[in-house]
DNA sequence: GCAGTTGTTATACGAGTGTCCAACAAGGAT
DNA sequence: ATCCTTGTTGGACACTCGTATAACAACTGC
């Protein structure tokens, strides 16, 4: 008689990708605070000891699980602008509004993201990770803007400028959701970048 | 022979802002994960007892933290404007920049709020506080910016846009000091009312 | 000076934490 | 069918956490 397996074995890659995503939803529902090994090895339906295989610390599976979010959002930025129709400000805007719209403006997601930034204070692994992720974002602002003949003096100004208005836009769509509506953000934008251009 | 005391008793509500301005410091320095009981009482120079002496819970101490924290940002708002030209367009400016410059542009203080963000998902103490604090800075703005002869119409989603600009400015001022200066915060801030109003 | 009030300390307790490790077993190789 | 590799488990370990409580001592009123 052939008892079934208690547990299956996995693909070590598909394993790290299973724990990072059991450790971003973690994240998000109960925060930094509650984001423990155990937590996330039950999230992810396997036992604690599991983590400590894979990961040497609960600290790098969040910094690794932090990088993961990243490349998500990349993705995602990157998607709106192949969507995005050739003409250069209709660019430009796609790029600018694409946070206001899933999978980034996910909850979730957003959630995850401040708990992050909570962690890069302590965690230079998280804060180095941050400022690749932000300078990356604001130098494709930067050719996007300059695209629209935004003057090369400006450039940079206005880059930390709409990524800062983007930011709190996000963050606030995160902390209270019914005092702003995605499209409002993204008409928000919208007007910022008409005056930035004209 | 006298000896000294081993330890003196303070007025409860000296000992309150005492502990409440402890459990401040060690929200900057540490972050939502590092701070304890114990990590409070031994910032404040007290033992750990006493916490929980003027506090039910160590949540209700940082609810109450938070609450100090948002009066003093209050009052700094409201220094600003005291300190303003009557000129409202100057008054305006005044108040949108305020954040950029002490006691609010202090990155303690900065790393504070982010670790209350974290905490105001699991916290509905917390969420409502923020809710509070964010309403009574809009409102503020939708004010000043009337006073600018902004439309009645536009009101709304321009107090929304200048509210989101300054939070991500802030935010990228506490996160990456190197990127942003607050000068550049208020040059940034003073270019996007300019557009605003015009 | 003395007693009483109560702010303060120190300790204790159970629960939860991260990390480690020996034993187990699933699945491929032979 | 058997062995071997190693992914996986479950518990042990030492630690920190929040909270409760008894003993202590600083100040107040007499």
């Amino acid at each position: 008689m052939s008892a079934k397996p208690a547990f299956r074995r996995a693909d070590p890659d598909l394993r790290r990708q299973s724990l990072i995503e059991a450790c971003t939803r973690v994240l998000a529902r109960l925060g930094v605070a509650g984001t423990s090994v155990r937590a996330i090895a039950q999230e992810a339906g396997v036992s604690p000891g599991l983590v400590n295989h894979y990961y040497a610390s609960v600290d790098d599976l969040v910094a690794a699980a932090y990088a993961e979010v990243g490349v998500r959002v990349d993705r995602a930025l990157e998607d709106a602008l192949c969507a995005a129709p050739l003409d250069s400000r209709a660019r430009l805007e796609a790029f600018a509004t694409a946070s206001f719209a899933p999978p980034i403006a996910d909850p979730q997601l957003l959630a995850t993201w401040i708990a992050f930034w909570g962690l890069a204070r302590s965690q230079p692994q998280i804060a180095a990770e941050h400022a690749r992720q932000y300078a990356a974002f604001r130098a494709r602002l930067e050719e996007l803007l300059a695209a629209c003949a935004v003057a090369p003096a400006k450039l940079g100004r206005a880059a930390i400028a709409v990524t800062a208005l983007i930011d709190g836009l996000w963050l606030e769509l995160c902390l209270s959701p019914d005092t702003l509506v995605p499209d409002e953000a993204r008409a928000i934008v919208r007007d910022s970048l008409d005056a930035l251009i004209s």
